[in-house]
Parts: structure tokens; C-alpha cells; sequence
DNA sequence: CCGGCCGCTGCAAACGATTGCGCCAGGCCG
DNA sequence: CGGCCTGGCGCAATCGTTTGCAGCGGCCGG
């Protein structure tokens, strides 16, 4: 069997633990292991005398006894853990998301577990099978297609708290904390068109991806609004890269059409690759072309030009997500309802008034 | 108890689960549970006749069975989980180190645990008996401090296998993959050398992490031994932001030697705080001084000026990490050797010919 | 003085999966 | 025709913790 004993041994391989077991505590306390148990659970500290409590307390630390999560997983049936759910680590979006949750969940004696769809609906779907047989506790998820509706169902439906943060799927019935989406496209439009921009494009991200749906939905309808025209791209690789950007950009350039001054990309990454495909053809911005990112991801106020870009509340938006999450673990309310966090306009300057060329 | 029962009620709290067990499977496949045991894990497949095997592997899967790892984990001894120690989420290093670790953990079948220290030594000493609690299989820490040799060794005494990766501790014995920081020193160097600069500076990043020391190493012995000069400055703070290379960089200039021409920091962040600062005081770049950094973070190309950068081996450190991990999971051979991996520099604008001023 | 209650502790049955052991039937060999 | 082997399966103990229940003193009220 797998009695992990020894360890101390000079070389180590696996299988080779010591394990503090509650009944080893109670032998050298003279108590059994279920006071053991009890006096060392705090909910159930007071059941036991104060002196055989402190006794088995001071046994039990001497002996360097660890609770086995597992055991009392297996038994309680909770295992402390919130699966967290993002679409790609290497974005500099989830940081500062995995910043808010994990202080949220760390306070209340959660773990998060946390793992990477590299958004692959398929992968995201093997995963959701590992992590329901790890019995997580609850699902964040991070970075929801507008196809993983029915996928999230299935999970609620084994009775798990699924909570949404950053991407939503319309019309699903879970606690969501979302960017306003439609206030992010309708900043960068006003911004354009309050700098005199006329004629401008949009390079737009996913089309699965709610919240750029959003965001366009935001900036058309008020560049309509304020009758100006619009060069609408979409793309359909992954969300938010600079070769995406670059692509669209390049297909915008080679269109026969009037070129466009003013320009709203759906990610920083698509802004800065759309700038390069256009400085190689001799526009340069601010000058020629103005450009409004998304995210205003680290550093991009170092970039040039510094982009002007929309800035989401993250750290509170995991923040949220997380609470949300534990409340729903200690009661069994109805789930609390979603909110929507305003995003801010930063702008620097990768944009400006329009002049006319060519 | 928690028979975690139900689910399918419109609401879900939490605590109303249906799991579907071992028993439930064999009941409705006529056989005993330890049957259906061995004909769902393909270690014991061979024992189960091919037809019950088939039988009971249609029946779990209409059922809907998956196995519970919190049960297999107690039986076992196995959790199937690796604790992935990482000192700074935000830290655009790690993405990469993380993905190189998790793509071979998964294809081991085992699942990181991501845990964040955000550099804090108590923070460390309490997640690490966090994680002993839970049992996981081993880990991988890549923020080790040069004080953390104890803890570790604390760790592995319990016959947990402990991988460092990225970061070292000198004389420790266990596996480490790292960056050879004594070459990436070298080879920042060898670059302003060449360059013709004779007046350098050095922007240090913290004492206690060993890579810096490194770094310095390799870059002071190469300066010297060509017989140039060099300054020194000290960071204190965490490792490598750019307020920390902004207040050295002010410290530099405000001090009466003669300015340097080239400048070697530590860390991207602290070279482009450093940059900002010489900018205030009226000194361009590559003109006035050239600047050298280190990590090539992603989008350094897209600063301005484009910096000059050691890039470090990331994803294929943590893949080799996550290799050896698994392979002392599955032997108890003698642990296998560290290794160094070489970095390479990257040159862009940044550097330059020096220039005489003042 | 006695019954009952309370505070404390022990007992043992779970939680769900794994696995050594033993049993049974059928085939094979002598 | 009997003994033996073997493939296939069931039995039951076990991993370490939690927790309802019961027992057992001692104390208090009637």
C-alpha cells in the first residue's frame, strides 16, 4: 500500500511521505482521534474541555500535524478550490483578473485553480470534465464564447456555482461582472468624432466573443448617430493579436475607398499592429491616421505613439467575481444579480484632429 | 450529511450535488463495484473480460460517471496535482514559463496549481503548508529567494520531489533549469564593449535573488577585464519595476562622476524607468547613453526606442521543469542534473556608439 | 436522595475509490 | 475421470477525516 513513511532518508523519490494522521495525534495526547478532530476544528473547538484542547493543540503542533485536505474533502464533500477559468495566461488582461479573485478567495480560505482554454472550445470542454472530477468547489470563468452557454448549464446543473467575469453569454441566467461594453465602443467613438474625425473604421475583434459585439454595437451606433461614415473590419482569427491587426489594417489600406482618419481597434495588440501595417505604407499617427486601443494594457503609455485607449476596471472586476463566488458557497440564496463596470477613456496621443491627405 | 442530492431544481445553492458513483455503475451494469473499478482505469482494464468491460464502460458513460480524484487521491497518495510556485502573476515572464509547464504537466495527466507569492517570504512559508495540506505531488517553484534554501529543504523532506525553475538558490540540491545569467551578464557587456563605451553603469536588481548576482557577475568581470569603468547602483525594492530603475537611474545623474555611456539594468521595466528619467534631464537615447535590458518583454520592440534586450529561454525552462517533474514522479532514481540554458541578446535602438557630452 | 441534564469524550459509520485475496467455473493435462 | 491452473469476479479492508449517537461522570433541582 502506499504508507508513506520514512522520508528522511538521504535521496527522495515518490511515494516516500511522512503523514501526520489524527490518530497519531490522539495517541501521544491519550485522547481519541475524534477529539482530536474536534478540538482542533475551530466550529468545533468549544465541544471539547479547554485543557484537553490546548493540550491536543500543543501535541498536534509539536508533531507538525497538517490537516489532510483531501480527507476532509472526500468527507465534507468541499474541497476549498474555485476553478478559474481564462482564455490565455500570456494576456496581460487576466493579471491583474487573477489579482482580484485570488485575494477575494485567499480571505475566505479558498484556492483557486486555475487554468488555461487557450480559448479552444473544445479544450474548454475536457477541462470542465477535469475539473468537475477534481470537485471543485465553483467555477469563474474568464473567457466565455458565445457557444459555451450550454456547457455552463451542465455544470450548474451538478448543482456548482458558475459565476462570469470580464466575457458574459447573453441571456444566460448566472451572476456576471462585465466592462460596459457598449459605454467602452461609445467613449472611443465620441472621442473620435469630438476631434473632428469624419470618416473612420473599426477593427473589430471575434465575432464569438460577447463583448466585442458590444463594443461595436457601442461605437456604430454612435458614429450613426452623428452621421458620419464607417469602414467596419472583422476579424476571425484569435482575440487580439498585432498580426490580426496588421492584416485588417493592410486590407483597410488596399481598399479603393477614402481612407478612413479616425480608427477603433478592439485590442491594444490589433491598434499596434494596425500602426505598423500603416507607417510601412507612410501614414503616420497622429498626423495622418488616429487610433483609439482597448484594455490599455501595461506599458502602451510607453509605446509610440503612447496609445490613446480604453481602460477596464479588472482588478475589481475579479474582485467581484470572487465575493459573489463565496457567497454563493455559504448560502444558498438566489444568486446575486450581475453589474456592469464603467470603463474610462485614456487618452494620449495616438489620437488627434483628422487632416485631410492624398 | 452532504448527500448531494437533487440539482436539477430550477435555483442551485450550493451543496446539492448529483454524483455518480462507483456503486451506482455497478448496480446498473449488474456487477460488482470493485469490477467496475478495474474496467474503468486502463492500468486494470485487462482484468475486466472484454465484454463486462464493454458493458460497464457504456453504461458509466450514460450515466455519466467520472471519477471522483478526491476519493482516488485519498486512496492512492496521489493527487495528480503540482504546485507551480510563481512570485508575480503580473509579471510578463511567467505567461510563457506557465505554458511550458502546463502543456507537459497535461500531457502527464497532471494538473498545475498555480499559487502567486507575490515575493513575500512569510506569504511563501504559508502556502507551501497550504500546499503540503493538499497534498499535491510535488512542486515547481520559480521565485525561489536565496533565503528559501530551508523551506524547500523543509519541503522535501516530506519526500516531495521540489523543481526550481527560472530562479535558483546556490548549493541547494535539487534540479534547477535555469537561465544562465552569468552569459547574459557577459553578453551585455560584450555589447557596449563593442560598441566602444568605456564608462558603463550597472542597474542591479535585488540582493537575495540569486539570477541578479549572476547577472552582475558576469557583466562586472567582463567590463573589468577589458579595463573599463563602472558604476554600480543598488536596487532595493522589489525586483525589477520601473519606478525602482526611474530612482536609480535619478540617483546616476545627480551624483558628480562623470555620466556613463552605457548602462546594463537588470530588468526591462527598471531599463525603461531608467530611460524616462535620463529623458528628463535632457539625455536621448541611443544618442547620449545606451541602454541594455533584460527578459525581452513582450512589446519591448514597440517602445521607444525599440530596446536592446538578453532574451531568456522561458517556455522551453519551464517545459524541461515539468519534464523532469513527471520523470521523478515516476522513478525514484536519483533526481536528474540542472541545467543552464544560454540566453541571446537581442539588439535594437537602444544602444548605439557612445558619445562624448558635457 | 434521586432523576435528569449537561459537558465531555469515545465509538463507529460514513465519504468514494483502490486492491490483495479468495472463490468459482471451465478448460486442460495426466 | 480427477486434480490443477487460470481468467474473471466478488469481498472487504483501507486511505484520513467528520459527525451523529451514546455513554459516563458530576451537578443541580425537586
Amino acid at each position: 500500500m502506499q504508507r508513506r513513511g520514512g522520508g528522511a532518508s538521504g535521496r527522495d523519490g515518490p511515494g516516500e511521505r511522512t503523514i501526520v494522521t489524527l490518530e497519531d495525534v490522539a495517541r501521544a495526547a491519550g485522547v481519541h482521534y475524534s477529539t482530536v478532530s474536534r478540538a482542533l476544528d475551530p466550529e468545533t473547538a468549544r465541544q471539547v474541555n479547554v485543557v484537553t484542547r490546548k493540550r491536543v493543540a500543543a501535541v498536534a503542533k509539536r508533531m507538525g500535524y497538517h490537516k489532510d485536505m483531501v480527507a476532509s474533502g472526500l468527507k465534507r464533500g468541499r474541497t476549498h478550490t474555485v476553478a478559474v477559468v481564462v482564455g490565455d495566461l500570456a494576456n496581460p488582461n487576466v493579471a491583474p483578473l487573477l489579482r482580484g479573485i485570488s485575494s477575494r478567495l485567499e480571505a475566505a480560505g479558498l484556492m483557486p485553480l486555475i487554468v488555461e482554454t487557450q480559448n479552444d472550445s473544445a479544450r474548454l470542454e475536457r477541462i470542465l470534465s477535469l475539473l468537475l472530477s477534481r470537485r471543485v468547489d465553483a467555477f469563474i470563468l474568464t473567457a466565455a464564447h458565445l457557444g459555451d452557454g450550454p456547457k455552463l448549464r451542465r455544470i450548474r446543473r451538478h448543482g456548482i456555482p458558475v459565476v462570469l467575469a470580464v466575457q458574459t453569454v447573453p441571456g444566460i441566467r448566472m451572476p456576471a461582472f462585465t466592462n460596459d461594453d457598449i459605454l467602452g465602443g461609445t467613449l472611443a467613438a465620441q472621442h473620435l468624432l469630438a476631434l473632428g474625425h469624419r470618416r473612420v473604421a473599426q477593427l473589430r475583434g471575434p465575432a464569438d466573443i460577447y463583448s466585442c459585439l458590444q463594443r461595436a454595437q457601442g461605437f456604430s451606433k454612435t458614429i450613426a448617430a452623428a452621421g458620419a461614415t464607417e469602414v467596419v473590419l472583422r476579424s476571425s482569427g484569435p482575440m487580439g493579436t498585432a498580426e490580426e491587426g496588421n492584416r485588417l489594417m493592410r486590407q483597410l489600406l488596399d481598399s479603393k475607398r477614402p481612407m478612413p482618419t479616425g480608427i477603433f481597434a478592439h485590442h491594444d495588440l490589433m491598434a499596434l499592429g494596425a500602426l505598423s501595417a500603416a507607417e510601412e505604407r507612410g501614414l503616420a499617427c497622429p498626423r495622418d491616421i488616429s487610433m483609439v486601443g482597448y484594455n490599455d494594457l501595461p506599458n502602451v503609455e510607453r509605446m509610440v505613439p503612447p496609445l490613446t485607449s480604453i481602460r477596464l476596471p479588472r482588478e475589481e472586476l475579479g474582485g467581484l467575481a470572487a465575493e459573489v463566488t463565496v457567497k454563493m458557497l455559504s448560502s444558498a440564496d438566489r444568486p446575486p444579480p450581475s453589474r456592469k463596470l464603467a470603463p474610462t477613456l485614456v487618452v494620449r496621443q495616438s489620437t488627434g484632429p483628422p487632416r485631410d491627405f492624398r
